[in-house]
DNA sequence: TTGTACGCGTTATCAA
DNA sequence: TTGATAACGCGTACAA
């Protein structure tokens, strides 16, 4: 009923012992007789105490339990790809062991007195794709002396990365529609840079996401001539319109597609439809990911299999590294091939 | 150079003002003079300091700048649904004008050490869906002397809530519906508790998450006897399978489905679809949410339109209140009846 | 096993 | 406009 809050010091006085063992209790660094840590949380529920206040403690201690996740875009955006829904959760997951939790910071705040890695207490950051916005985030980081890991994308010199083998895992993807005799394939990408809005990718244009690059990279290796459809994201939707580009003239279409995401491949199929195509007997269809698509029930994609949970756990493992004293470790994970019933033999 | 990080006192010492006057210099909090900001700022670039160290301010200023978002399940699973995604977004955006962000914690840690309302230093904490297992964070927040919002869900005392006319809203819908002449209705829900995987509702059935409660409630106000089949959650593959469900016995199946969310609805469509029924000339089905549903573009779902966006802006709002002091308001939105082209006349 | 003493890095308050 | 002082609440050497 007191107008303070009590405090450790309160709760030690209440039960008659000096402050440090009753800090001992709650941290449980130091063995303490049964006795007194009955009469400390005994104290503690008297006064309500319900342990060390964080800021104190992470003050004292250097350390805040807090790592801050660097999006580029809205949450709304982010989230709507599963591979970063389940790699945001492997990231919570590996993280937890160690009392820390996410915390979700734009990269770009145009909101005035936004938080900023500057301006909260963040013991690491993790940056999501790092492209131009978020270097700004990365330099900042840097100067706070902060521990950061990069998830797909390159953040230059001794920053952890996690990186997939975009380019190798999409040329199989590209040999396995050679292998059953397609020659004219197009590909439909993800973002090509954090501004254009989607279009047919000149031969000379610059792709400033790493991912798509790599991609694109990839299906070029085997198909250097294949036409490239930008879109403005991973989405079912996106990937819709994109098909529908490519299905509009029957005399001219694809007889595969090359989708850099499964979200992509699942809006493909659906323009397919809609076009009258059947999928794989008139045009084959590949996807990236490997991640369940909400609503694709009926195909199952062929596709590169990664797995984003796991890529979210190795950042927090680095990160767990880094807040150790260990050297984190940078790694590149490996996609899995997997034949689905979306891709078949060129028709006819 | 040195082996430690530069403080505010090694800027004071080395710009020879007071370490008050350095710190106001950061602040902005009283006027400085324009040479004395300089020799400051000077000063910090010269010793390597970015600004005050959050953990000690937030000590001092007893406030961390972070808002914890306790939610029920992975993060996956709740990034899924398009409603929250957009409420995060706005929730995000209502506190990042007082330097506050976002910090996701599980509600139900069964990792050891994991990070909870207790151990972590946040200013106020946001709750979604309000069952059972939050319950025990909202005991806990409460005992910290937390502020608290909830969203979609009853904290029962005075905590503010933000809520939604559920059961009102889907009468509309379901109103809509008998003006179009359909009895033989249908319901599919959300799920009915955390636990439940989904099936057939008993009419017994105890339902401990208040929105699908609400929502089948209103229903029921003009269908007492609709059959109700529960899901495991909003998507569109559930929509799927309880489709599949309704629509196995020819002889038998509802005229009309009301999906409590948009993304069951989709699946309902796409179930009605295999089955080689015509939506909505065959069988019509009703949403919930109003939100945009990656992959349903050829339909315009009937649906109550709540707005997402703004519930998590109020949540804001609500929170900067607590903050500050003020009174927060417990809101209760609205929904609007939006009729697409899912929904017909009673066929034959 | 317990207690003493100190400082983590700031910032609010007040006086000059 | 600037400076001195005193917390904020805790953890941890170190000594007893």
């Amino acid at each position: 009923m007191t107008s303070r809050r009590a405090t450790i010091a309160d709760v030690a006085r209440e039960a008659a012992v000096s402050p440090s063992t009753a800090s001992v209790v709650f941290s449980g660094k130091t063995p303490v007789s049964d006795a007194t840590r009955r009469r400390v949380t005994e104290a503690a529920t008297r006064l309500g105490y319900t342990g060390p206040d964080p800021r104190a403690a992470s003050l004292r201690r250097g350390r805040s339990g807090i790592v801050g996740v660097v999006v580029g875009s809205t949450l709304n955006h982010l989230f709507l790809d599963p591979v970063q829904r389940l790699m945001m959760d492997g990231l919570a997951e590996a993280v937890a062991p160690f009392g820390a939790g996410l915390l979700l910071l734009r990269s770009s705040p145009e909101i005035e007195n936004a938080p900023t890695l500057l301006t909260v207490p963040v013991d690491a950051a993790v940056l999501i794709g790092c492209d131009a916005p978020l270097r700004a985030s990365l330099e900042t980081a840097h100067l706070r002396g902060l521990p950061i890991v990069v998830i797909e994308g390159d953040a230059g010199d001794d920053v952890p990365r996690i990186l997939l083998d975009n380019r190798e895992a999409q040329r199989t993807a590209a040999a396995h529609l050679r292998g059953l005799g397609h020659t004219d394939v197009a590909v439909v990408t993800l973002r090509t840079s954090a501004a254009v809005a989607g279009g047919w990718i000149e031969p000379d244009a610059e792709i400033t996401i790493d991912v798509t690059r790599e991609r694109l990279d990839g299906a070029r290796d085997v198909y250097p001539d294949a036409p490239a459809l930008a879109t403005a994201g991973s989405s079912i939707d996106q990937g819709v319109f994109a098909g529908r580009v490519l299905f509009a003239d029957p005399e001219r279409r694809p007889t595969a597609v090359i989708a850099q995401s499964d979200l992509l491949a699942a809006g493909v199929i659906r323009a397919a439809e809609e076009a009258g195509l059947r999928v794989p007997e008139d045009v084959s269809v590949t996807g990236f990911d490997g991640v369940p698509v909400d609503g694709l029930s009926p195909y199952e994609l062929t596709t590169l299999v990664q797995a984003p949970t796991d890529k979210g756990r190795a950042a927090g493992a680095a990160v767990a590294a880094m807040l150790d004293g260990r050297a984190p470790a940078s790694v590149l994970f490996t996609c899995t091939f997997r034949e689905g019933n979306t891709t078949g033999p060129l028709p006819r």
